[in-house]
RNA sequence: AGUCCCGUAGCUCAGCUGGUUAGAGCACUACACUGAUAAUGUAGGGGUCGGCAGUUCAAAUCUGCCCGGGACUACCA
């Protein structure tokens, strides 16, 4: 009892996992919640994962940081609810549903009921729980896994209903029209996630067309026509099948495009074409340029000639004639009616994403089948044309190609292409200027393999635009780390912001409450179940005035659960006696973790005051790849529901890669399995890589060699300083019951430490504050290895293992166990076992704290009083001269056993002299020297240098800089004198006088003629390597001691144990112990030395080379 | 294509409100130390600070352009 528990090894895994076991034993995470009742709530949202895949080594990194500054704010007394949650609609669990059923969509209502296929998906969904737990147990992320959030159960999707009633109640849900990849073989819309699924981009060859747009002749135009040839637009595209769509073409406000006269290839026929002037040899052969103007059908020169050019700007509004007319396009779709083509197309129009990269520079515009299109179409008022049906095939009153599939949907053998047969029509009718096989990478549906169109599909949008600038002045009060991400990233996301397509065809997921008459003249938004209640109700009412069918009991029953296909059951009768039906789709899942601060705690319905007290969240963290997904649709929901910010202070984390930054996938074989490392290295050694390694928003490169390094360097070394303290305290039963001994009644070397763990926990809670947790680390790793290991345990280890138990001895095991407690809190939040086992092996005997676990206890203070600049300074003065003193023994071969007389130091001013003299004791048993000399220059040895202030004497001099930094460097003696002497000195500076200031200048000394001399910076240290008789004799006493303690060591004894000695006298020695028995009987703990003539059975010790005989025996 | 991040020793990273000879750890080499010892100390080699321009007396640091790696968003007529 009551003594520091000693290991043998360090074995991280093992400890963490006995930690582990008592955090659960005890309760310790919830009691860290418990214990801060009442306190100011730190509100922390957890971003909720899918867990229908397993977790990586990612997400140990992802969870680390938010799991530091949880642990951090609860230990600085604020409390800290952790809910976890479980995202768990959406494609990705469809996806490997229908792969593990061997399915595809189109099977679901027929093969397999929609009711079947979700249960399947809420089975799959939490496929891989355990693990995650399991991943959550194992790395120490503290979040509360018995009561998480998840989002397909009833409540949560409620709440979600009751945010879309509320944006649906301020205008801000709207239905619309978009324009959406959509396979035809599959009857499908296709989110972008599907599009990016490995291998759905293919290289296709298409026939392509370079068509002729006919200009109509009329005041606009008259500038580009000067006789009776005609002119044409020259427009590409790869997808001629929508040519008999085209509305508009698009040009390039700022492009220059030319009239040309030429030939019609296929034709001979001479027209005067329009195309963009940087593209005019793409299409004409430069050696034919002004040629004679004649060609005939299968010639090559075809000649041409530049008759003028103009911007785009100038084409704007010109008419053209419909290229490919038919029944079914003379007239054209314009806000629910039909205009004739003319009144809503055939003009151009001008728009920003034209490039002269390809084509012509002039932009085929079908609204229908592309969103640029359709941009413009709106902006423009243009009409539309959809002469493509869902099924992939042209409508009726498309002539010849009426019916005709525009891809080979059907595998139909003789299939001909429309995309052909309109290129040779356009040929034969001098409408094609231009038809060729082209090759490019086209979207294929991953399901069908056949190629996507981009079609016009009804959608359910958020009017997000609508708060875009209350989004941006919001935006500007979020913290992100990186500041870069909130303004660029985010802020130009904001800029541009798109309203937002919610809507989803698919089955599981959150279904929209949207109820809709066929006629779309009536729509129901429903908030709460209650309120569909109410509907039901007043719907059998309705019903029964309309003599409708209406049976509310069996529709009521499908309550039970809001998913499809149930939800999809009820249907309502409004006052006007329309039934109103829902509308299919489903809520995009964005939606479902935006609204987590609101649906987590099933608010309004529930929790009210439980939402007030965590809204908005003081911290949330997620990979950087969230910026427009969960930090975007968090903001959004919040902006349009409270007029808040969702959350104050953001990290957003960069990625983990590989060791050589590649990115990591199962396909290369290069991702990382979380649990065979963590197993490996343990969770403490990992989190405090990677936290310490790159800052949280860089890409961390993932090396397991990194985490052995932070094992052996940060974990190695605070394990052997705490074993250190443990043998030694227990030997004199340390166990912190004296009285704090005052600091100022401390050595020096204590007070030195002391201060610099006062500075530690001032530049680690401030960063921390800050949210910067690398440099956190990065510094308690420097205290721990530099200064406490490799400065203070080492220069005290006499103090703990020589002696009595003196208040000397006390004062230093009070300073070892401060430093060691205090790092324990301080590395808590980032490595929570370690720090646990060091806190509670340290208290369970001191009993200091009333913590039972370092994530219970309290941040410690920063006792500013404490902290001694000036020492600090000095310390360092000391390592300084240590260093410079060691490194001149090296140099003349000088082991640091053998003492040393003197150490000489220039002084330059009294200030430093202090300094030096305060650290004088610390320095000469470092390195073994007897005194120090102090060399002021007075005496005129020292040589001295000047250095120009580079910062003072540029701003002063300018452009003089340089000459006087030369001038300077090469000062004589009596000129460093003259300045030292008057402050100032007079220099020649290209034939100008200039004063120099003292202040301007740095003297250092350079040089002590005559000794053994080293630099570093300002400091110069000579070294006295006269070794007297007496001198030797010493090193030699040392030495002797030294091979006895290692025989001491090597036969087994303990550390107490006292010996007896006996020696064969030698020349080389008797003096030595003769002069040094004390000495060496107190070092080695003998009670006796004897000197004998002769000792047989003896062994032999080389000392400085000389073989020396000894018994060392084991006193009885 | 746009936006953002990153590029400093073989590797991982500091330094970047402009200022003197650009630092640390790891790795490598040599030597030393030895009651913290699978630790430690000292010394050494190793750099066009991604490239090119510009601003300035002075640029790793500020500006512009470019190259390479990565992320996201969009588009590919």
């Amino acid at each position: 009892m009551n003594a520091y528990n000693e290991y043998k090894s360090l074995d991280l895994p093992s400890l963490e996992n006995e930690v582990g076991k008592f955090w659960v034993q005890e309760k310790i995470f919830e009691k860290s919640i418990s214990t801060r009742e009442g306190k100011t709530p730190f509100v922390f949202y957890e971003g909720p994962p899918s867990a229908n895949g397993m977790p990586g080594i990612h997400h140990v990194m992802g969870r680390a940081i938010k799991d530091l500054f949880c642990r951090y704010k609860t230990q600085r007394g604020f409390q800290v609810n952790r809910k976890s949650g479980w995202d768990t609609h959406g494609l990705p669990v469809e996806l490997s549903v229908e792969k593990n059923l061997g399915i595809t969509k189109e099977d679901i209502g027929k093969k397999i009921s929609i009711e079947e296929y979700n249960a399947e998906c809420r089975r799959e969904v939490l496929k891989y729980q355990d693990a995650w737990e399991k991943l959550t147990h194992k790395m120490g992320y503290w979040v509360d896994l018995k009561n998480p959030y998840i989002t397909y159960e009833n409540n949560y999707i409620e709440t979600l209903w009751w945010a879309l009633k509320q944006l649906f109640d301020k205008g801000l849900l709207y239905e619309g029209y978009t324009i959406q990849p959509y396979s035809p073989a599959a009857g499908t819309g296709l989110s972008t996630h599907e599009l990016n699924q490995p291998g759905c981009y293919r290289l296709v060859k298409d026939t392509t067309v370079v068509a002729q747009f006919k200009i109509v002749n009329d005041e606009k135009s008259k500038f580009l026509f000067n006789d009776a040839v005609p002119v044409f637009f020259l427009a590409w595209t790869t997808t001629p099948w929508t040519l008999p769509s085209n509305i508009a073409l698009t040009v390039g406000g700022e492009i220059e495009y030319s009239l040309v006269q030429t030939f019609n290839p296929y034709t001979a026929i001479p027209i005067n074409v329009i195309l963009a002037k940087a593209l005019i040899g793409k299409y004409f052969d430069s050696n034919f340029e002004n040629a004679e103007m004649n060609f005939e059908v299968g010639k090559k020169e075809l000649p041409w000639k530049i008759i003028s050019t103009f911007n785009g700007k100038d084409l704007e509004g010109i008419r053209y004639e419909q290229l490919l007319p038919f029944d079914s396009n003379k007239n054209v779709d314009l806000n629910d009616s039909q205009i004739p083509f003319a009144d809503a197309g055939g003009k151009v129009v001008l728009g920003d994403f034209v490039t002269t990269e390809d084509g012509t520079g002039i932009v085929h515009t079908a609204p229908s089948f592309g969103s640029d299109d359709f941009r413009m179409a709106k902006k423009y008022g243009l009409g539309s044309l959809t002469l493509v049906d869902k099924q992939g095939k042209f409508i009726d009153g498309v002539g010849e190609f009426s019916g005709m599939y525009v891809k080979n949907y059907k595998d139909d053998a003789k299939y001909e292409s429309p995309d052909v047969l309109i290129c040779i029509k356009l040929k034969k009718e001098n409408k094609a200027f231009k038809v060729e096989k082209y090759e490019h990478n086209y979207p294929h549906c991953w399901r069908t393999d056949k190629p996507v169109i981009y079609y016009p599909l009804d959608s359910w949008f958020v009017k997000t635009t609508a708060a875009k600038e209350r989004m941006m002045q919001l935006n500007n009060i979020i913290n992100w780390k990186p500041e870069s991400t909130g303004t660029g990233r985010f802020g130009n996301w904001l800029e541009n912001l798109q309203d937002w397509n919610l809507s989803r065809s698919r089955f599981w997921g959150t279904p929209l409450p949207l109820w809709k008459s066929e006629d779309d003249s009536e729509v129901v938004c429903i908030g709460s179940i209650e309120e569909l209640k109410a509907q039901i109700k007043s719907s059998t009412e309705n019903a029964k005035q309309f003599n409708i069918e209406y049976d509310a009991q069996s529709i009521s029953e499908n309550l039970k659960d809001l998913h499809r296909p149930f939800i999809d059951r009820i249907f309502l009768i409004s006052k006007s006696g329309k039934k109103l039906s829902r509308t299919p789709d489903l809520v995009d899942v964005w939606f479902d973790s935006g609204a987590m601060p609101y649906a987590q705690w099933h608010f309004p319905f529930e929790n009210k005051d439980l939402f007030a007290k965590n809204f908005p969240a003081d911290f949330i963290a997620e990979g950087v790849d969230q910026t427009r997904g969960w930090f975007f649709t968090l903001h959004a929901l919040a902006t349009l529901l409270y007029d808040s910010v969702a959350y104050k202070n953001v990290v957003s984390n960069g990625l983990v890669l590989d060791k050589n930054g590649n990115k990591m996938s199962k396909r290369l074989g290069n991702s990382v399995d979380p649990f065979t490392t963590l197993d490996k290295y343990g969770a403490d050694a990992t989190r405090w890589y990677m936290i310490s390694n790159s800052q949280p928003w860089d890409n961390l490169k993932f090396d397991l060699a990194g985490i052995d390094e932070v094992k052996r360097k940060f974990f190695g070394t605070l394990y052997n300083t705490y074993n250190f303290f443990a043998v030694y305290a227990n030997i004199d039963k340390f166990i912190y019951k004296e009285d704090e001994i005052s600091l100022e009644k401390r050595p020096e070397i204590d007070q030195w430490i002391i201060s610099l763990l006062n500075s530690l926990v001032k530049t680690v809670q401030e960063d921390f504050d800050k949210y910067e947790p690398t440099h956190a680390a990065r510094t308690i790793q420097e205290f721990v290895d530099e200064h406490l290991s490799n400065w203070y345990v080492r220069l005290c280890r006499r103090r703990f293992w020589k002696g009595e138990y003196t208040e000397d001895k006390i004062a230093a095991y009070q300073t070892l166990y401060t430093c060691l407690l205090t790092i324990s809190k301080l590395m808590a939040p980032v490595s929570p076992f370690f720090a646990d086992k060091l806190f509670r092996d340290l208290n369970l005997v001191s009993e200091k704290e009333n913590s039972e676990s370092v994530h219970l206890s309290q941040w410690p203070e920063v006792n500013e009083n404490a902290i001694d600049k000036s020492l600090e300074e000095r310390m360092q003065i000391a390592q300084d001269i240590s260093s410079l003193v060691l490194s001149l023994r090296k140099k003349v071969n000088i082991k640091v056993r053998q003492p040393l007389n003197k150490i000489m130091i220039p002084v330059l001013n009294e200030y430093f002299q202090l300094q030096v003299e305060a650290v004088k004791d610390l320095i000469l048993s470092e390195v073994n020297v007897k005194e120090i000399e102090f060399i002021t220059e007075t005496e005129g040895v020292i040589k001295k240098k000047a250095k120009a202030n580079f910062k003072l004497l540029g701003q002063k001099l300018g452009k003089k800089m340089k000459v006087a930094a030369d001038v300077i460097a090469v000062f004589n003696q009596n000129q460093i004198a003259e300045l030292e002497k008057n402050h100032s000195i007079q220099i020649n500076l290209e034939n100008e006088l200039v004063e120099i200031l003292m202040a301007e200048v740095e003297i250092i000394s350079e040089d002590i003629p005559g000794w053994q001399v080293a630099n570093k910076n300002e400091l110069t240290v000579a070294l006295d390597i006269t070794i007297t008789d007496e001198l030797q004799e010493e090193g030699n006493a040392r030495e002797l001691v030294n091979k006895l303690q290692k025989m001491r060591k090597d036969g087994g004894f303990n550390i107490t144990d006292q010996v007896e000695l006996t020696i064969e006298k030698q020349d080389f020695i008797n003096a030595t112990i003769l002069h040094f028995k004390n000495y060496i009987c107190a070092e080695i703990l003998a009670d006796d030395l004897q000197l004998v003539e002769q000792l047989s059975d003896a062994e032999v010790v080389e000392v400085n080379d000389f073989p020396i005989k000894i018994i060392l025996k084991q006193k009885k």
